[in-house]
DNA sequence: CTCTTTTTTGTCCATACGGCCAGATTTTAG
DNA sequence: CTAAAATCTGGCCGTATGGACAAAAAAGAG
């Protein structure tokens, strides 16, 4: 604690290092989206980037890096976008609407880095055969909960668990949104619409 | 149509052939749900089974095949234990809690093989890189609309669009379920009433 | 018991995987 | 310009995959 903190950068990486890391971590995802978590192989990232595979090597300790590079700049990005949204609600409803809302609105927006997120958490796995992500999923269900909790203390909400009552409603937003990835016919503000119409529905206090 | 019908059995299969394909399957079923879907190979499913691996390559046609057979066996049996529970509710409001709370019930007995059903139906892919098991999912979403837009025109419940809300009352369903199988701390009987209760308040016309 | 069919085994194959490395090439620094 | 550092390439390695195969073993039929 002596010196101050930088944890994104232990040395300073040159402007090609960059730009290589980005190239292939968007080309993972691409991969990962198209052709699903088990069939993304270096071999085809490489291809889809038009470089050597070794580059990958080079820049990255392994795949597991690559992965965890898209799903922890996805989520970075996507946290940006909704923040503000959900801070600047006054009530407890304002910021779970605005949470979802926004949410959606952001995958809208970046469809493939979206599904491709929704791959490796689901897919990708320690050495020990545990999923990889957990522990930031669980994250996103704690966040959402303190609002609920909020929202009950201050008479918004009606009475249920607000872990339980978030991990719903955190799996109802993706499940409208994979089965937006999926099906061509969806509509997905009028999905968006109505997930946010049955949320308001399912935890509203008053009638 | 000249003579009778039988689908399950082109050729009779002796009892060491059902045998072993139940075996097979059984065992399939346990490593996908350990492993994940990309890890599940022929090799490991023999081990498990104690078997030789060309066992499998004789009994079944390929891996895909193997595949179909844990998911279309559960969702068999898991929709005859649903089908009569759903049938017996003479409101659309019942049958709409018999499906979830049936299904939920099923599942909770049927933990692994659940597992390895989510893994295989979000993981395995045909050659041209789609979801194999696409159509399936689109058929419960339809099967469950139904019921909506019944208890909708009876003044059950309010306006919405029910394919829609019917996908969004499955995807929580498998979302709780799913946060259920990963995390041991989850109460499922107290999820299922949560989630119950949820969809509930969220569909319902009256106060 | 003998012959035929079914079932099982061990081995082999072509392919693909993630990762490693020596050397070639490019960029940067002095 | 020259030397050092960074970057890139093609090839290679060990492993694992799904599947094919002949031969052995077991089961069934007469």
């Amino acid at each position: 604690m002596s010196s101050e903190n930088r944890p994104p950068e232990r040395k300073r990486r040159s402007f090609i290092e960059e730009a290589r890391r980005a190239q292939i971590v968007e080309a993972a995802a691409r991969v990962v989206a198209e052709a699903g978590y088990a069939n993304a192989s270096l071999a085809r990232i490489a291809e889809r980037a038009d470089i050597s595979k070794s580059v990958i090597t080079y820049h990255f300790s392994g795949k597991d890096e690559i992965l965890r590079s898209v799903v922890s700049g996805f989520f970075e990005r996507a946290w940006a976008h909704m923040e503000g949204r959900i801070s600047a609600e006054p009530t407890a409803l304002g910021q779970v609407r605005a949470w979802i809302g926004a949410q959606l609105e952001y995958f809208d927006e970046h469809r493939t880095e979206f599904l491709a997120v929704i791959e490796i958490v689901g897919g990708h796995r320690t050495a020990d055969g545990s999923l990889a992500f957990a522990a930031e999923m669980a994250e996103e269900v704690d966040g959402l909960a303190e609002i609920l909790a909020r929202g009950q203390r201050d008479g918004e909400f009606r009475a249920f668990d607000p872990r339980t009552v978030a991990n719903i409603i955190l799996r109802c937003a993706d499940g409208v949104l994979g089965s937006w990835t999926t099906n061509d016919a969806v509509d997905l503000p009028a999905q968006s619409a109505a997930l946010l119409d049955f949320i308001d529905h399912a935890i509203r206090s008053g009638p």
